[in-house]
DNA sequence: ACATATTCCTACCGAAAGAGTAGGATTTGT
DNA sequence: ACAAATCCTACTCTTTCGGTAGGAATATGT
């Protein structure tokens, strides 16, 4: 597994933060108990996704987080690169430009990148507004059955 | 990360295999030093191949291993599904059918379920045989510098 | 001014997974 | 008999995952 309850959360509170914007500030304990998860642990995580410049934050009585951006700003790519630290499938991909000393004779190495590259170009192809709209032609592409195959 | 050590060796296993193949079995010895890696790590990663049918094995005296079938009839799928268990990239889509209890409400999971869908579909479309071939096109895509953009 | 609601910050902790090691039993060719 | 190999079980160390705890700083409503 590449993404962890770090990555899933993270995803999810951009959506919530989404879907109730406008309205002004969001607080963390508004979010948790809305996607029914730990606060404390949420905070550690949006604190990330604050901090990355994702969203903006006001302290205080009536405050809370809200998008810096519009949803269709956000790739998930972004986001969860943010909160992973890397999306990299194996160890040998991490940086951009580090390569395992083997690289230059590793024959699945190309394989490897290869696999990074799927990944990437998937995830940076979806937006937060994708995922609220529910675009599941754009998220399951081929394998979405409801879609319609014509057009 | 999605696949660890145990699905790379088990990778880099099968293509030494079948690079030394024909010439009959090949020790275990005989990888580890080719490949440079750990002879009691490896032990165990390929009795998961050999257990799972993608290899012949021989006891004794001028024993090891070989591939059971020829390299262009293993995909990639089937060799790092049978060693990590599972590909999947979160924890919400685990096995055939089994699902999260949220699922039917959880608006993130037609992404998760695409990215899986494209992390296996790029992994079934390339064979062991590609890889020892070096089939930078195939493993590359788009992504291929050194291939010719056109055809 | 003060109580309250909120973000912000540092540190800690138990469980699970990852990455191997160790030691020996069994089988087979010479 | 002996050597070379697979086969099998168990153990161990380190890192990551998934949180928890406690409190400091900062706004707001009254």
């Amino acid at each position: 597994m590449m993404v962890s309850t770090k990555g899933r959360y993270a995803l999810t509170v951009m959506v919530d933060l989404a879907r109730k914007g406008e309205n002004g500030y969001v607080s963390l304990s508004d979010i948790a108990e809305s996607e029914n998860l730990s606060i404390k642990y949420l905070e550690s995580i949006i604190a990330i996704l604050n901090k990355g410049g994702l969203l903006k934050s006001l302290r205080g009585k009536n405050g809370g987080y809200m998008l810096a951006r519009d949803p269709k700003d956000y790739t998930i790519n972004e986001i969860l690169l943010l909160t992973e630290g890397t999306l990299a499938p194996v160890n040998c991909i991490m940086q951009e430009g580090v390569q395992c000393e083997k690289a230059a004779t590793c024959s699945t190495l190309p394989l490897w990148a290869g696999l990074d590259k799927v990944i990437e170009n998937y995830l940076k192809g979806i937006t937060l507004e994708d995922i609220i709209t529910g675009n599941r032609r754009k998220m399951l592409g081929e394998y979405c059955e409801s879609c319609d195959p014509a057009e």
